[in-house]
Formats: C-alpha cells, structure tokens, sequence
DNA sequence: TATTGGCTTTTTAAATCTAAAAATGCAATC
DNA sequence: GATTGCATTTTTAGATTTAAAAAGCCAATA
C-alpha cells in the first residue's frame, strides 16, 4: 500500500471531485486533463486511478480509460479513513504539537530530531522547511535549529485579531481597491451553502478552511499582494493553534450570515460600510473572548530552557 | 583560505566590533563572552580570531588570549574587502537577481539550477529554502520548483509603503504598546552616529540596514509579534528590490533627522503625535515617487511562461 | 577562579550510488 | 483527432560513507 505519495493526494481529490458531485456518475476521467488540473504530469494520475479502479470507485475500460462507478458513494467512506493525507503533513503536526505543548525543547539539532520522529533526512528537511516558512522555525548559527516562542496561548489568538481587525478594514479602503465579481460570487456560493448544510456535520477542518478562505479571497480585492499576503500568514499560524481546538458551531452560522452581509454591502457598492461591517464582524470573535475552547493545558514551561 | 564559513562570518562580526569602537585598543576578547554574543561555541570564535591574529588586527599573547592591536584602523580596509559575506548570499542573491530580470523560467527543477549556478544539493537547498521563506519559490507538486511573480516593479514598492504606512502608525496605538527604553537608546544612538557620520562614505546597504532596523525595532513595541513579523517580511523583499538600486543619499539625512524626531514624541510620552509623524515620514518616501533610483530596465516578460 | 588551549565528541555537509517516482514520447485504439 | 497504454527518460529521494566543522570537556595557567 506504499503507493507514491503524490498518487495518494492524487487519489484523495479524486475521491472529492467524485464525492462533491463534480464529476457523476458514468463519467470518463481524461488522464491529460486531471493531470492539468493538479499540476502534473500523467503519470501519478494514472497510478491514482488505478489505485480508485481496485477500490471499486472507479472503472477500468480496455482501452477507453476510467470512468466513474455506480455504487461510488457507499465506497468513499471506506477510501476516507485509510488514506491520511499524506504523511509529511503528519509529521508536520506532530512536530508543531509537541512545540506547541513544551515537550521538546526550544533548540534541538536534527539528529536528534530525526531519532524522535524517525524521519530520513529530506523528509526531515521537508518539515522543517514549512516549520520555517511558517515563521516559527529557524537555523541556528553553526548546528541545530532553534523554535520561536511562537504564540501558544490565546492571547495569540486576539493578537492575530486585532492585526486583522486593522488590516482587513483597512483594504477594501485601498485606492486600487475593485469588486471582482468571480471572487464574490463564488464566496456567496460557499457561504450559502454552509448554510444550507446542516452545519453539524461538516468537519471542522472545512469550517475553518471556508472561513479563512472567505477573507483572503476578499483581501485580495485591495489589488496589493502584501495585505493578501500577510493575512495568509497570520492565518496559516492561527490554523497551527485551532487544529488542536474544538470549533463552536454556534457561532459558524452567526459568522455565514455575516460574511453574506458583507458581500451584498460590497455588492450595493457600499465600501465603506462593508469596511465597518469587517471591523465589527472581526470585532465580534474577539470579544468573545475566544471563538474555540483550549483542548490543552498550557503548563509551565520547564523543558523549554535547557540551554543556560 | 577557505576557513569555515561560520568562522569568516564572526572574524567579519569582530572586525566591525573593533572599528565601531565598542572594542578599543588592547582590550581583551574572551571568547565564552563572544561565544554567547554571537549564539554559538567557542570554536568558531577561536577560529576566526586566529585568522584576525594572522591578518594583524588582534594579537596573541600567549595562555592570555587575543587583544586589540594598537595599528587596528588601518588594516581593517583590507579586511574588509577581501571578506566578502559568506556565498550562500551571493547565489541567493545571484538567483533572485536573474529572477527578477527574468533570466530564468518561472518553472525550473533542482538539477537545472544545480548546473547553472554549480551549486551541490544541500548549497541548493538553504538558498531555495531561503527564497521560500522568502515568498517568492515554492516547490511543486512532484519534480521541480516554481517562482512566484514577485512584486518585481516599481509598483511593489508603493503597495510595500501603503502597507507600512497602514501598520506603522497602528502599532504605537495598540493597547499593548509599551515605550522601551533600551530600544529608543540605542535607536538614538544609531540614528544620530549617522547624522554624524559623513553619509556619503557609509556603504549603501548599512543605510538600507538601519533604516530597516529602526522602523523593526519600534514596532516592537506594539507588543504584538503579528505587526512586526510582517514588517519584518516585507522588509526583505523590500531588501531583495533595493539591493538592484542606488540609494539617494540626500534623503537620508532628512530621513534620520525625522527618525529622531519620532524618539523624541515617543520619549515624551506623545504617543498620537509621533503615530501621525511615523505616517508622515512613511507618506514622505512614497510620494516622491520611489526613494531610489532603478538601475535596470523592466522588460517585458518573455522568456516567463515558457511553460504552456 | 575565570579563562585559555588543546583534545574529544557530536553534528552536519558533501559525494556517490541506487531505487523510486514523475515526466515525457509515441504507437495503438477508439 | 483525441486519448489511452506502455516504454523511455529525467529527476529526485534514500542510504551510506567520508571529511569538515562546531560543540563540549578538562587540565593548565594567569
């Protein structure tokens, strides 16, 4: 089951593409096309359509290619649970949560880190590539990697608020600020929905990602990279945070209806009480004191000085 | 000739200690003390004052260690040539450059880069995990990197002042902001040793440091890391465009001058004053189109989508 | 008693080789 | 004429070994 990793994050948005109803039943997969759409060559995509074909989601004609089965809908349960998302990205959070929870130290050289998560060296580069681009992981002079006193707590949580509070508003007010119709649309398309979907079920993982998606798309109206930009970071270390954290679906429904509110002020042309109606809706996950509750303790950090 | 790396870049940490003056003349370098200063062990610092022994700027004295020369002044010039920064810079710098000016596809793999620049695997890797870092190359799905169309215009340098204009200011109004004595002192220091010293013979990229560490320095003070690591990160591209240009220097002096005048509302506890000054100051190099000269025609993008 | 100077240990970079994986080209087929 | 299926080529990851560099230790010394 070592199939290449690419094959298996391959197979995975397959599956989606399937499951969300992009692509219906009886349907012809085009290798070249799929290929196109995920950025690469053909190759893994064959290898992942193989893999669907023995899973029984997709078909195998002799020479025609593959197609999409009937009974496609009870087998997704199944393909699910068995294929993790690609394992770096396990690695990844293993090593963030035993950051985030004291247990390692805050300078470590990568032996040491290679014997604890028992990772070859690329795939321990890999890690502390993102870890780096993240902004909480750095090389040391000489050996060794240090770990930045990343925000841990929830103060970080209302310190990414209040950055965004600030910087949100502020670029719909951009002078090369303009509505992009696609981007709106496709938002209100997105928000809609979660509405209409009993948001119970959905996993939390999307609830975020929807969330977060929301405002970096519409950042990106203020047609200046750096706003985008920045809030892509702050969101990608909030995300560090809340995979550890439980979502309160009480308020999900309260922030759709906000962020529809939002879209139809923009859409009325209403700029500056769209920016208002931002500050407000930001605003308002900050004075909640938290918009999730802490799944660990944040105990004393001993471990973390060894050094001196 | 071919010390250490790390050992090249302290003997280079060392030298600027003694022709700062925070060294003087026969003073005594401990070397745990350097050690610590510089986060790393004793064997580099050893290393690089054997080789500032050799080339007459320290001496040694026998189970007592190395002190500063008498005749220190004038070797340093040599020094300084001679010892350029160490090369993982200068490939850095060699490919953002070609980047920039597009001498190079948007979509390249290791192997090709390896051959260009002749570069082994782990010299590729810091240099692209530092581009990554960056924002600017990003790995593909499967072989291969792709760089990402960096704010290569003149445009990018008034999106970059907008935005600092937008978080400067804020930052001194944060609830968490707090005057830091320390940072004003030696920001003061700085900035009147500049108005000090003859400008004109100051190399271009101190000015650029600086000027980049003041503005780094006070937003600290906000208390909130979000606000300053996305200073910090613009800054660097900031870095990687200013590094292609010549630095006007008749604007510096009034540059420092009105840095200084921020200390002195800070110090004096006008907090709003020296908010709406930091926002004139950044307004100030924005409007005069660009505080630097470019010194490389923009092209159009040709060799870029090569890819389809 | 702090600091040096030399020595030992630990850690990482470089080089090389092999295997895996992805990209690509092309004839066969619908 | 587009697309598959297979074969070939290219590219990268992994493993291993060697050398260099940094870290850490301890007796000697000012």
């Amino acid at each position: 089951m070592r199939s290449s990793q690419l094959a298996q994050t391959i197979a995975n948005e397959i599956t989606l593409l399937v499951t969300s109803g992009e692509l219906s039943v009886g349907e012809h997969l085009k290798t070249q096309q799929l290929a196109d759409r995920f950025g690469v060559s053909r190759s893994p995509v064959r290898e992942a359509m193989d893999m669907l074909a023995s899973q029984g989601l997709l078909e195998q004609k002799e020479n025609r290619g593959f197609f999409v089965r009937e009974a496609a809908s009870g087998v997704v349960e199944q393909v699910r649970d068995d294929t993790g998302p690609f394992e770096v990205a396990n690695d990844y959070q293993r090593l963030a949560e035993d950051w985030l929870t004291d247990r390692i130290p805050a300078e470590v050289t990568e032996q040491m880190l290679r014997e604890r998560y028992e990772l070859t060296k690329s795939q321990l580069n890999d890690i502390l590539m993102r870890a780096t681009r993240e902004g909480w992981a750095e090389r040391k002079q000489g050996y060794g990697w240090r770990f930045l006193p990343v925000a841990k707590t929830p103060e970080a949580f209302e310190q990414i608020y209040r950055f965004r509070m600030l910087i949100e508003p502020a670029a719909m007010l951009e002078p090369e600020f303009r509505l992009d119709r696609k981007i709106i649309d496709e938002q209100r398309r997105i928000q809609s929905r979660m509405l209409d979907t009993d948001i119970e079920r959905l996993p939390a993982e999307r609830l975020l990602h929807n969330g977060a998606l929301f405002h970096e798309e519409l950042i990106k109206m203020a047609n200046n990279p750096f706003f985008h930009i920045s809030l892509v970071r702050v969101n990608r270390m909030r995300r560090l945070l809340e995979y550890r954290s439980r979502v309160d679906r009480s308020r999900t429904v309260r922030q759709c209806r906000e962020h529809l509110e939002i879209l139809d002020l923009l859409e009325r042309g209403e700029v500056v009480e769209a920016s208002y109606a931002m500050r407000r809706h930001l605003g308002g996950a900050l004075s909640k004191k938290s918009p999730i509750t802490w799944s660990w303790s944040h105990q004393a950090h001993e471990k973390d000085n060894l050094e001196k």
